[in-house]
RNA sequence: GGUCGCGUGGCCGAGUGGCUAGGCACAGGUCUGCAAAACCUCCUACAGCGGUUCGAAUCCGCUCGCGACCUCCA
């Protein structure tokens, strides 16, 4: 059995993984922010590593998955006046921001759901970790490396940076930063532009606000992360992870005010998901090109020419590895639906078969297929591959069907490489890459219909009355609903 | 402007020195009453130029093109 490496964002290779504590792994992963619909973008993050979750339980290791919501914050619901944010106006008139944080919430989790992530043991909201995000400023002030000015509190980058590597997740410099930073709002405050914000005096019109030591206000973007990280997982916990768009300026941070507050650094393990992209462009809302996860889901969107499946979703996803850059497009998406749909069914092919009494009568072809079962945890352990177990699992696709339509004999494999082959599938396509069934599942009296259908069809077929048999099949394609003519002269069908 | 990354066959995408992934599409075939599904076959690519090497998509250099981050961002 070969060794889990992981690509380390901070060192820029992979690493042998070792948890801090011989068998429990700690993750935290930066969760969404709820002040709007999670789109598609969204989606790769928390799948992937839904991913690495699953495989370290798959290797045996307890772990702690902690993901937090970001629900503080400046936010305003989409198409609402600035001016519903003023306090002058009644109670149930304005803006609440609980009332909208706890919307995208919760429609957050329905996406996860669908997406059959599982969820993590910890989910905590930055609203409900103010204490803590406090404390951990005065520790920071109380360290000499931050400060105040008019009620809020600033990171000391400039003073950090002589004695610690900051900028060495990101590939900053930080001579490079003070040069090309750019002027934004509420940078005259700062002793230095490359400063960041640890806690924000509110404006009188700002709604999210909280006593601190230093006045009303709210928490900076980065604290909270490293305030629940360490609270949770402890000062040193074993892997991070986020989107790339986040090492720089939100990790890099989260690095500087964790290594000053708590004297070395937080995370053993960096680990960054690239983009979804759309015409090669970030999908953002920067640039207004998002595609909502309910607007996928529906095939409510412009440029959708179809709904899509949040299993081919994920699966379109882990087609590509996790650092690479992802494309979307209809072409593609309906491609990972087509393949998608052929290896589930080579799977419940699969279940099905019978062994036979344990010689392989075609050597070659029993050790092929030991072979790609046995890569399947090398390419997992290479940085979790998911795109290179697909394609073995393609491989097998074929000698699975094959089987069963008689072009390989049943004998040809080993009862050993079934039991192989079937572990392999269930292990990898449903416990670590958590796919599903797309289909609906059956139930009873459908299934008795089918049965009648399928019999009056048989019959129409016998006397060659196939007007009426392919009525039935046709009529029932338009509805969804595949028939399927066996090599046996069985019928299955299957439901879109 | 600075930093980093990418450019693979019709499309999507693995792959980082030799063994020419995989998916989808296309074409041909087997099977079928006809289909569908399945199976078999076909399609052999690495932006351009130069260099290193016995050998490069893979390493180095240059050129062109694209993108990310530097601001909220998954």
């Amino acid at each position: 059995m070969s060794d889990l490496f992981l690509y380390n964002s901070y060192t820029r290779q992979k690493e042998k993984f070792e948890p801090i504590t011989p068998g429990y792994v700690g993750l935290y992963v930066c969760g969404p922010t709820v002040s709007g619909e999670s789109h598609m973008g969204h989606a790769r993050p928390y799948i992937t590593f839904d991913i690495v979750n699953r495989y370290l339980q798959h290797l045996g290791y307890k772990v702690r998955y902690v993901r937090n919501i970001t629900d503080a914050g400046h936010f305003e619901e989409e198409g609402r006046e600035a001016e519903d944010k003023v306090a002058t106006k009644a109670k149930l008139e304005r803006l609440e921001p609980m009332e909208l944080v706890t919307k995208y919430t919760n429609m957050f989790h329905w996406a996860m759901r669908l997406f059959n992530c599982i969820d993590p043991n910890i989910e905590p909201t930055a609203t409900g970790h103010i204490i803590e995000q406090i404390d951990m400023i005065e520790k920071i002030i109380e360290k000499g490396y931050a400060y105040e000015k008019n009620g809020s509190v600033y990171f000391d980058v400039k003073k950090y940076a002589k004695d610690h590597p900051y900028g060495k997740l990101s590939g900053r410099v930080l001579e490079d930063l003070l040069e090309t930073t750019r002027d934004l709002d509420g940078q005259e405050e700062k002793n230095n532009k490359v400063d960041f914000a640890l806690w924000k005096n509110a404006p009188p019109e700002h709604i999210m606000r909280w006593n601190s030591p230093w006045g009303e206000g709210f928490p900076g973007w980065h604290i909270e992360c490293s305030a629940m990280s360490s609270k949770y997982l402890g000062e040193s916990f074993d892997i991070h992870g986020g989107g790339m768009d986040l090492q720089f300026p939100h990790h890099e941070s989260e690095i500087a005010q964790s290594t000053v507050a708590h004297g070395h650094p937080p995370v053993r393990y960096w680990m960054h998901n690239n983009m979804i992209t759309i015409n090669g462009k970030k999908m953002g809302k920067s640039y207004n090109n998002v595609i909502k996860l309910s607007e996928l889901f529906t095939g409510s969107h412009p440029i959708l020419e179809q709904a899509y499946h949040p299993m081919v979703i994920r699966f379109y996803i882990l087609q590509t590895h996790y650092r690479s850059t992802l494309d979307f497009s209809n072409e593609a998406l309906q491609a990972s639906e087509k393949a998608l749909r052929r290896l589930w069914e080579a799977y419940e092919v699969l279940q099905k078969l019978q062994s036979n009494n344990g010689v392989a009568k075609d050597a070659a072809l029993d050790e092929q297929v030991n072979k790609w079962c046995a890569e399947c945890e090398d390419f997992m352990n290479d940085d979790l591959n998911t795109a290179k177990v697909i394609a073995n699992l393609f491989e097998m696709a074929p000698v699975i069907n094959g089987i069963k339509g008689g072009q390989v004999a049943a004998n040809a494999i080993s009862a050993e490489a079934y039991d192989n082959l079937r572990t392999t599938f269930k292990t990898y396509l449903e416990d670590i890459m958590g796919l599903q069934p797309m289909q609906v599942q059956q139930n009873n009296k459908l299934d008795q219909v089918m049965q009648l259908l399928v019999e009056i069809r048989k019959e129409a077929r016998t006397r060659k009355d196939f007007a009426t048999s392919d009525q039935i099949r046709n009529k029932l394609a338009e509805a969804g609903i595949q028939l399927k003519d066996e090599k046996d002269g069985s019928v299955s069908y299957t439901i879109e």
